[in-house]
RNA sequence: UGGGGGAUAGUUCAACGGUAGAACAGCGGACUCUGACUCCGUUAAUCUAGGUUCGAAUCCUAGUCCCCCAGCCA
């Protein structure tokens, strides 16, 4: 840091150029226009949060830390007939679990309706809004088109003192839903359609999850939201896209009324991801109509069912940081998150043994009823996690995928007369198949060389594969749930007819699968990889008798591509 | 046909008048007691047409294509 510099100052420095906006903060912070950064993260409560919201919450967070400011959280509930503190509650925890602290600076927009009503009195005494009688349908009639432009409202000339009347009985509940609205009066012909007398306030007889019935008036999105950021001091109102052409307006209310500082909203692409959906409307639905089990179905984009799924936040974060900030629509493609994914869960995640879908061993010289410890390390690249003893038998598991019995060219895993290396154990050769009466393999006949224990073969020959396994006697039974996309197209329907596009393959369970017993009892909440298979987590759906386990996300898998894959 | 935005490798993002670069994906190889990880190599882009300039992804002009807006949703 030079001499003479602030914080903030030398902050700016580090973080200016990884994208437009903190390029924008930057330039606010060394030019003295802000002397520090506030920013806010406004989620309406109507639904939970989604890795879209990630993206903006570690925009708004992230560049609070970075630049050394802080960042509010903030509810915009302006809409008490889709909100609810069911809502409030999990936002919050998504965000806290992302990583990020609001400090004391939780927020309501109902904590400034009080404001906000003086504010529209100051409106209408200055000529600038008015009462409207026009029903909804007029409403629309006369706002024009995209092309044509509107006409005035038959009441826009009300005097101050009966729009003052008005408002005020609106306010007292004096007439039912619909009734009338508080406008702007802006310019109906304006080719901003936001800016042709916008609604302020609707009358809705409802009661908030805050305020309860206190109010029968409530505020639009549009005169709430920057006001609110004013009030707040909010240096940096950072939203989506589709408000840039709001902006006008954001700013004609701040010009117009007596706010304590001046917000500037700034606009950045949403995240799009192939092969899932984030709308809320959307969301909701598949909710709603039980095509996934709540709102935390590990196969959910939201914030819930990537925890559930066993997605560290830290990833999500990696993650976030990866696709970068821009104003260009885009679709993300959904590796990039696996790949995040993996590179945290690859480095923390201990390993164990698991076997999926099970095909039983029988090691023909391996005496029967007897059974030893072997060693296995927890994590091969950090040694401080140490080493536990898995058990080995005459009896044992291994995945149906690694054996073949007319195994193709590239097949160097379990065939007839192959062997190969059990890992941490011993060195196995396939000698004869047994078989059903409809011809399904279902068990093998192998031999164990003695010398190999421990996995290495003393006369240094080389095996070409080593496949997982675990002891019959000794496993432990489980259910492992596997998720594929929930869409089986990369740019499913946003709108109606997404139903259609749903993966009918999106989740599988697997009732047969076998533990490792380290695997079981410790009821941890940690990620763990099953080798060669994936990184899973433990379910809240487990029981002491049943474990159940969610695949985060499987290990990359060249041999399956290359072969024309595998589940 | 109104208003507001946006176009750079397959994808996402850099380059801010001076050698178009990264990540993911792909391909090839090395290593390996995980067909993982890691490492090495490699394919691959400035929407089009003019203009300004010694020099243009960047500035100018004219087009093309894509996205958003007509809720008393946010």
């Amino acid at each position: 840091m030079a001499v003479g510099e602030s914080k903030a100052e030398a902050a700016a420095g580090e973080a200016a150029g990884r994208d437009f906006i903190r390029d924008i903060v930057a330039a606010d912070l060394t030019s003295g226009q802000h002397k520090t950064v506030v920013t806010r993260f406004p989620p309406e409560p109507n639904g939970y949060l989604h890795i879209g919201h990630a993206k903006s919450i570690c925009l708004n967070f992230g560049v609070a830390e970075e630049f050394g400011g802080r960042c509010h959280l903030r509810f915009d509930d302006t809409n008490p007939t889709r909100e609810e503190q069911e809502f409030i509650d999990a936002i919050a925890r998504d965000v806290r679990w992302l990583g990020f602290d609001w400090g004391g600076h939780l927020y309501h927009a109902s904590d400034y309706f009080e404001r906000l009503y003086e504010w529209a009195e100051h409106l209408i005494r200055a000529g600038l809004a008015y009462v409207d009688d026009q029903s909804q349908e007029e409403m629309r009639v006369n706002r024009g088109t995209l092309t044509e432009p509107g006409r005035n409202s038959p009441f826009r000339d009300r005097s101050v003192d009966e729009n003052l009347d008005l408002f005020r009985r609106m306010r007292a509940g004096e007439f039912p839903n619909g009734a009338r609205v508080l406008r702007a009066k802006i310019d109906m012909a304006s080719g901003n359609i936001n800016l042709r007398d916008p609604v302020l306030y609707r009358i809705l007889h409802a009661a908030h999850p805050r305020t309860g019935t206190e109010w029968k008036i409530y505020p639009s999105y549009d005169y709430a939201h920057g006001q609110s950021d004013a009030i707040e001091h909010i240096t940096h109102s950072i939203c989506t896209l589709e408000f840039e052409d709001h902006r006008p307006l954001y700013d004609w209310f701040l010009e117009h009324l007596p706010v304590p500082s001046r917000p500037r909203q700034y606009e950045f692409a949403r995240l799009n991801l192939t092969y899932t959906v984030l709308s809320k409307r959307v969301l909701t639905k598949l909710v709603q109509d039980g095509h996934v089990a709540g709102w935390d179905d590990p196969r959910m984009p939201t914030i819930a069912g990537l925890r559930r799924r066993g997605v560290p936040p830290q990833a999500v974060r990696d993650f976030v940081k990866r696709i970068g900030v821009a104003k260009a629509n885009s679709v993300v493609d959904a590796g990039v998150l696996d790949f995040s994914i993996r590179e945290h869960l690859n480095k923390t995640a201990q390993r164990r043994m698991a076997v999926l879908r099970p095909l039983k061993v029988v090691i023909e010289n391996y005496p029967e009823g007897h059974d030893e410890d072997l060693d296995a390390v927890n994590h091969p690249d950090d040694p401080s996690t140490g080493s536990r003893k898995i058990k080995f038998g005459r009896d044992l598991y291994i995945e149906r995928d690694d054996f073949m019995e007319n195994p193709p060219k590239k097949f160097f895993r379990l065939s007839p007369g192959a062997e190969v290396r059990l890992r941490y154990a011993y060195f196995i050769t396939c000698k004869s198949v047994v078989k059903d009466d409809k011809g399904k393999v279902v068990e093998l006949h192998c031999t164990y060389d003695p010398a190999t224990r421990g996995g290495n073969a003393p006369d240094g020959r080389k095996v070409k594969a080593t496949i997982h396994w675990v002891s019959a006697a000794h496993a432990k039974t489980a259910e492992v749930r596997l998720y594929n996309p929930l869409f089986n197209k990369p740019d499913p329907a946003g709108g109606e007819g997404f139903a259609s596009d749903l993966n009918p393959q999106s989740l599988e369970v697997l009732k047969d699968a076998w533990l490792e017993p380290a695997l079981v009892g410790g009821n941890s909440a940690e990620p763990v990889q099953f080798e060669r298979l994936g990184y899973f987590v433990a379910d809240p759906d487990s029981t002491p008798e049943r474990p159940v386990f969610n695949r985060t996300v499987g290990l990359r898998d060249t041999f399956a591509k290359e072969v024309g894959g595998k589940a």
